[in-house]
DNA sequence: AGGAAAACTTACCTATTAGTAAGTTATTAT
DNA sequence: ATAATAACTTACTAATAGGTAAGTTTTCCT
């Protein structure tokens, strides 16, 4: 037999992230993931004992993946055009794939969704939202950004933009993304 | 037995239409258009064959009402705030429902659909691009709206805002979406 | 009134989905 | 070395999905 792979249960997420950011949530299913690791499907079940628990996690990795970004940005002595680049980037990086972010496939499933998910969901967004309006609030008091909305507001008109902007170049082409993500930066910018 | 319903079928495009903006494409079934409406799944197949055709019949009923609009707005007397107001309207309503627009839920699932489909969403969002660009444009030539983005542009943002807008919204409440609706309009006011 | 066409129902089918129970093989700790 | 545990496979379910062929009922047209 072959060797034995240690770290299915990460891999197992990361096709599973892939999966649901190139197809939705309810567009893919455990023999899609068993397949492609050379698996069964019951041990896609033996890691994470249903799809819930598997988007559970993904979620749960998403979270853990931004507070890190957090600390990163925080520990830098990047401007606050550069932490907003550093944000924007995973989004253009997902438009290169034809990929959609995490949040705005679920936000589609959404009422499909058990409330646990909901809720970690819920907890995601909260999460995001605080890191781009803290960078937007903090870059503004030092003079390095200039928008007239509230934070909150001007984040939300961000987060927006580059959502539906990357569901969008997924059907008018990517062009439309770069047109966006410039446009956010003039927005912002002094 | 009861009387005969003759129409079944823009009953069926009514429930789609509602499942979808609710669900999602992937998440509904033959059998959640039947199951309303007292018929068997069988008399759904009579009407759409296959699914693929039902939501083919939905997206030209979405271009069909968009040019409507765009002929109603034309017709209007309204200034380009009041033409705005209109269009912004249509996402208001599909908001308290707490269903998101449909170019936003194939978005999601795009990746899943035939080449024929796609085709025709690229159709819908040409439209409403065009629709939304024109009022933007003629407003500004007219000098009731101000903004500094080429139109294209502008219209990519107030429609990013829109359509992420009510995803958002499903998350992190109506808020969100009433905080971006008068944003949108702030962008654009002289 | 009678026939054609429309609008269904009945009764299937096949594929896939998420999931489980029980057994097997490999790894690790003692 | 061996027992426990982790990481699987084998071999199933039951439910649902999308779909079809053939028959029945209703409506429309003349």
């Amino acid at each position: 037999m072959s060797a034995r792979n240690t770290d299915t249960k990460e891999e197992i997420l990361r096709i599973g992230k892939q999966l649901i950011q190139f197809y939705g949530y309810n567009a893919f299913s455990y023999a899609d993931i068993s397949r492609e690791l050379n698996v069964k499907n019951a041990a896609v079940h033996y890691h994470f004992r249903g799809k819930e628990d598997l988007l559970m996690a993904l979620i749960q990795n998403y979270i853990d993946n931004y507070q890190l970004l957090a600390q990163q940005l925080k520990a830098s002595n990047l401007k606050a055009i550069g932490k907003l680049d550093k944000f924007i980037e995973r989004y253009s990086m997902l438009c290169e794939t034809n990929s959609i972010c995490i949040i705005g496939s679920i936000a589609s499933d959404f009422n499909t969704l058990p409330n646990s998910v909901k809720e970690k969901v819920t907890e995601l967004i909260n999460l995001v939202m605080s890191l781009v309006e803290q960078t937007l609030s903090e870059g503004k008091r030092k003079g390095e950004l200039a928008f007239t909305e509230v934070a909150r507001t001007q984040a939300l008109l961000l987060m927006t933009n580059l959502a539906a902007g990357v569901q969008l170049a997924r059907i008018s082409g990517k062009k439309d993304y770069e047109a966006i993500r410039k446009a956010i930066i003039r927005q912002v910018k002094v």
